[in-house]
DNA sequence: CAGTGAGCGAGCTTCCGCTTGACTT
């Protein structure tokens, strides 16, 4: 008997299905041992020796892996094959007490991987879990040194990191860039045609039109000037389908077509992982098994015509240092379509989109007649662009907009009858704020953060009211996320710089490759680091950074009032604290109205925990008079109480029992 | 359709990455 330890329970009862008896297959569920929670547990003066400890929850795994392990007669390494997979079968070997254990890799789930895998193992290759060793302490120090400068700084319990602190940076980046901007006018000049019947419009290629005055002088100029065809360029044009989908890609397309957050597309993978459906949903290869092909190209064939097939497998590459330790996001079983498998309305469009994405990825190109037609008129120029889709292809799987034009004929040195110039103003758009799609886009492109942790980190640091999403579900940087950030930036730029992830897996892929040793990669970072921060403690002064006097005086014992900056963004308090504890909310929005139920508070304008607006009195909570709708100043004629404006734009009676109405006077 | 909120400043806080149930109300 040998036991064969992989991460996944999912995966392990796949395998233990291929390799049958005289196999125990088991799972370690990920990560056995980690530093510990309350401690920094790196021993930098003795060359960075890490603690490490089993979490309660990994003690029953590994008890009982220990007992298949002793009474196997070996025991199988076949954790994925990165740099994390390297790191939990060595903690495994290190824990379970293996004396020679075999390590295996294969990076999809088909029996003649599993048999070539197993012919070849190998032993645990130490570089790669130190690579993996130093990644972890480094994320370690930077994480537990910086968070307790920001609690010391600024306020408890904050956090920075290495990942997190850079998507903050990014957000408020852009937010800065938004609020910098400034649109810059700019004109276009379109020529609109007629040919027999049909109509067709050129645009002027000149670029840098500024003003009205400018544009004016050029239909000027071209006041009755003859518009003659100059080119005439036909030609077929292709469209690629896209590779087939990786966590983030997924998740970047299931957020833009179903608005689904990258956290639900996840949970929803991952039902279809475990009930076979998928391939496994966490990974950043773009790799495809040659049975997936070939049952591609079978159904294809079969389904549509032969015509449809690309001709030849498609295999695609991954762009920078993916680390490969699984395939694409695939069907398991090509030739199911989603329309034969009963599953619920969301695992139905996540396997629809997978599934199509799939089959498309090995379908032929799309194909359109396009037509470029340049125009002279004097010593102006203008283009017309047509386009034609003369065989769908891979579109008649997974169809994407693209737009469709079509053109007059129009021959070389034809004169061309003018019908009009429409010259028209815009202006330059500030760039737009980061969705979940477009946020996790730039994560990946950069390296920062990993498939499993894109979903988690965006939760967390909207958790932590870091960021926020607004009414068109856009990343918005708080104040609090906003003050850290700015603090970040000046005083430790390399932690929130976007290169800093890329170095550091420069220097993990030298430890990989046995060219440096760990402990020195540690020790170069956390020199100048340390020395840095033991400045910044004397520097940085807390008041400065979350106090602001104010000529406003504490209603209760006379003090003068401060704006203060806390967890939750700014709020009045008393200067006097804690001996007196009054505060007051910064924008506190009257309405001028007097609660009818206390008769001694006034209604402000409040926002509950999700951010919906109510209307409330200012006594909570000695007095909790509540409304949704926004009272006005006016009595009920009929009830005495308070006149509310519906959404409809109707006047109610705030009191549910009485019937009063009247439309709006404006 | 029903439903709405009270503390944030101090004290036990925090990292990133691998994996899913196991916790409680």
């Amino acid at each position: 008997m040998k036991l064969v330890v992989v991460e996944s329970p999912t995966k392990s009862k796949t395998l233990q299905t291929f390799l049958g008896p005289g196999y125990t297959v088991r799972s370690c569920f990920g990560h056995i041992r980690d530093l510990p929670k309350d401690e920094l547990g790196v021993d930098i003066e003795n060359k960075f020796k890490p603690k490490y400890v089993i979490p309660l929850k990994s003690k029953k795994i590994i008890w009982n892996l220990k007992n298949e392990a002793q009474k196997a007669k070996t025991t199988i390494l076949a954790t994925d094959e990165d740099r994390e997979g390297e790191a939990i079968a060595w903690h495994l070997s290190q824990v379970l007490d293996l004396k020679e254990p075999q390590r295996i890799v294969f990076h999809e789930i088909t029996k003649s991987a599993i048999e070539q895998a197993l012919k070849n193992p190998r032993q645990i290759d130490m570089n790669l879990v130190d690579s993996q060793q130093a990644r972890r302490i480094l994320d370690r120090i930077v994480g537990y040194k910086l968070s307790p400068f920001l609690w010391k700084k600024v306020a408890r319990g904050l956090s920075a990191g290495r990942v997190q602190s850079v998507i903050v940076m990014l957000v408020v980046k852009r937010e800065k860039e938004i609020k910098d901007f400034k649109p810059q006018e700019y004109w276009t000049i379109e020529a609109l045609f007629k040919k027999q019947e049909n109509e067709f419009k050129a645009l002027l290629v000149k670029k840098d039109i500024k003003t009205k005055k400018e544009a004016d002088e050029i239909t000027k100029d071209l006041d009755g000037a003859e518009y003659k065809v100059d080119k005439v360029d036909k030609k077929e044009t292709k469209k690629n389908p896209l590779p087939p989908f990786t966590t983030s890609t997924l998740q970047q397309e299931s957020w833009k077509r179903f608005r689904f957050p990258a956290k639900f597309t996840m949970s929803i993978a991952q039902k279809l992982y475990e009930k076979g459906h998928i391939t496994y949903h966490r990974t950043d290869s773009v790799n495809l098994s040659n049975l997936s092909l070939s049952l591609a190209k079978k159904f294809i064939e079969t389904s549509y015509s032969k015509e449809y097939w690309a001709g030849f497998f498609r295999k695609y590459k991954s762009k920078g240092k993916a680390q490969e330790a699984h395939e694409a996001i695939r069907p398991t079983f090509p030739n199911r379509t989603p329309e034969e498998i009963k599953l619920d309305k969301n695992q139905q469009q996540l396997y629809d989109l997978i599934w199509r994405r799939f089959i498309a990825c090995q379908m032929a190109q799309a194909l359109f007649d396009s037509t470029s037609v340049e125009i002279k008129a004097k010593k102006h120029i203008f283009r017309a662009f047509g386009q034609i889709l003369k065989f769908d292809g891979f579109l008649k799987v997974y169809p994407m907009r693209f737009e469709e034009n079509e053109l007059p004929e129009i021959n070389e040195n034809e004169v061309l009858e003018l019908i009009k110039l429409i010259p028209s103003q815009h202006f330059t758009q500030p760039p737009s704020r980061y969705s979940e799609a477009s946020l996790i886009k730039t994560m990946e492109q950069n390296g920062i953060g990993r498939p499993s942790t894109y979903a988690p980190i965006l939760s967390t640091i909207q958790q932590r009211n870091y960021i926020e999403k607004n009414e068109q579900k856009k990343f918005c940087p708080t104040e609090i996320g906003t003050v850290i950030n700015n603090l970040l930036v000046e005083h430790f730029p390399k932690i929130v710089d976007i290169e800093f992830t890329a170095e550091m897996e420069e220097d993990l892929d030298e430890i990989a490759q046995g060219k440096e040793k760990w402990v020195n990669i540690c020790k170069d970072f956390y020199k100048p680091f340390e020395k840095n921060l033991q400045e910044k403690y004397e520097e940085v002064d807390k008041k400065d950074i979350t106090e602001k006097p104010t000529e406003k005086k504490c209603p209760k014992c006379g003090a003068s009032l401060i704006i203060r900056l806390g967890r939750f963004g700014k709020f009045y308090a008393c200067s006097a604290f804690p001996k007196c504890k009054y505060t007051e909310s910064l924008e506190k929005k009257t309405l001028g109205i007097k609660c009818p139920k206390c008769n001694k508070g006034e209604i402000t304008e409040k926002r509950t925990r999700t951010k919906k607006i109510f209307y409330g009195c200012d006594q909570f909570p000695e007095c909790d008079f509540a409304l949704w709708d926004k009272p006005i100043n006016e009595k009920c004629p009929e009830c005495d109480a308070l006149l509310i404006e519906t959404k409809k734009k109707q006047i109610k009676c705030s009191n549910k029992d009485c019937q009063f109405r009247k439309n709006m006077v404006e």
